[in-house]
DNA sequence: GAGACGTGGCA
DNA sequence: TTGCCAAGTCT
C-alpha cells in the first residue's frame, strides 16, 4: 500500500483491510472487486489486484504463511526490490539492502553532497547502499529502518531539517552548503485528460456503485466528471475502459435485453461494467 | 530502459 | 495556484 503512497494516507485503510483479511488465506479468499473497493481512493489500483494475488500465491505455495526469504518474496505478484528487501529486515530480521525513496535521497545528500537523488533507481545507488548496511542481521534491520526513516521525517525532499539531523556534521551536501539539485528539470505529470486520469474516474464510478453500470452512463459520467469534451474524448474513455477490463480491474457483464432485443437501444455492444467478482 | 500507472497534500 | 512528490512495480 506503501508503495508511491505517504504513510499516513496510507494507514487508515490500512487498518481496516487488516481487520477485514487477518491473513494471507482471508485476503486469498477475497474477490477482486472486494479488493479493488476496499482499497478506496490510494491510488494504483492494481495494487490492490496484486496484493490479493500475493497472497493466492502465498496459499498455494508456501502453506499460507509470508517466505522469509528476499528471492521467495520477490516473486510474489506486486513485490519488487524494495518491498522484498523491507519485508526480509523489518518482518523477519533478515539483513538486506532495502533502498526506497527516502534511502536514495539520504545516501544522495549525506554521502554524494547532491540535494537530490537521480530519477531512477541507478546500480551505483544500490551498491552504496550495500556498503554501509551492516553485516549483522538484526543491526543491518535497525540500520535500514533508521535511514528509511531519516529520510521520511528529517531529510525530508522540500523542507529538510538539517538542524534536527544526526547526520549535519558529517553530510556531504550541508558541508557544500546545501546546493540545489543541479539535475535536469523534473518532468511533471500531465494529469488532465490524460489515460491516468480518465481511468481512475472510471474505476472510481464503479467503486462508489454496487450495480453495474451501463456504459453509455459510465462513460457519461466520466466524462462529465472530468470535464471533458465528449466528441474528443468519447474514444479515449472507450480505449481506458478496455485497457481497464483488460487488467481485471473492471468487468463487462451481458447488458439487459430489453423488448427490442440485443440490438435495441442498448445494443449492441449494450453491456454494463463493475468491478470483478 | 523509458513510460505507464492514481491520488491528495503541501509549499 | 500550480507543481512537486510520496515506504515502486511492471512491461
Amino acid at each position: 500500500m506503501a508503495q508511491q503512497t505517504p504513510v499516513g494516507r496510507v494507514e487508515p485503510v490500512w487498518r481496516e483491510w487488516m481487520e477485514r483479511w487477518p491473513t494471507p488465506a482471508a485476503l486469498a479468499a477475497a474477490t477482486p472487486g472486494d479488493v479493488v473497493r476496499a482499497w478506496g481512493r490510494l491510488g494504483y489500483p492494481r495494487r490492490a489486484l496484486r496484493l490479493r494475488e500475493a497472497a493466492v500465491v502465498v496459499v498455494e505455495r508456501h502453506g499460507g504463511e509470508l517466505p522469509p526469504d528476499e528471492e521467495a518474496l520477490r516473486a510474489l505478484p506486486g513485490v519488487g526490490t524494495y518491498t522484498a528487501a523491507a519485508v526480509a529486515a523489518f518482518a523477519f530480521g533478515r539483513r538486506s539492502v532495502v533502498v526506497d525513496t527516502n534511502v536514495r535521497r539520504v545516501l544522495a545528500r549525506a554521502v554524494e553532497g547532491r540535494a537530490l537523488a537521480s530519477p531512477s533507481l541507478t546500480a551505483a545507488e544500490t551498491r552504496l547502499a550495500a556498503s554501509l548496511v551492516p553485516d549483522d542481521p538484526a543491526t543491518s534491520a535497525v540500520w535500514n529502518v533508521a535511514v528509511m526513516e531519516l529520510g521520511a521525517l528529517v531529510c525530508r525532499a522540500r523542507t529538510p531539517e538539517c538542524g534536527a539531523c544526526p547526520l549535519a556534521d558529517v553530510c556531504a551536501w550541508v558541508a557544500a552548503g546545501s546546493p540545489p539539485d543541479d539535475g535536469p528539470p523534473r518532468r511533471g505529470q500531465a494529469w488532465h485528460g490524460t489515460d491516468r486520469q480518465v481511468r481512475g474516474a472510471l474505476v472510481q464510478v464503479l467503486r462508489e456503485g454496487e450495480h453495474p453500470v451501463p456504459r453509455p452512463l459510465l462513460e457519461d459520467e466520466v466524462l462529465t466528471r472530468l470535464g471533458l469534451d465528449a466528441r474528443q474524448h468519447a474514444a479515449q474513455v472507450e480505449r481506458c475502459l478496455a485497457s481497464l477490463v483488460e487488467d481485471g480491474l473492471v468487468e463487462p457483464v451481458p447488458g439487459p435485453v430489453g423488448p427490442d432485443g440485443p440490438d435495441g437501444p442498448d445494443g449492441p455492444g449494450g453491456e454494463a461494467f463493475r468491478l470483478p467478482a
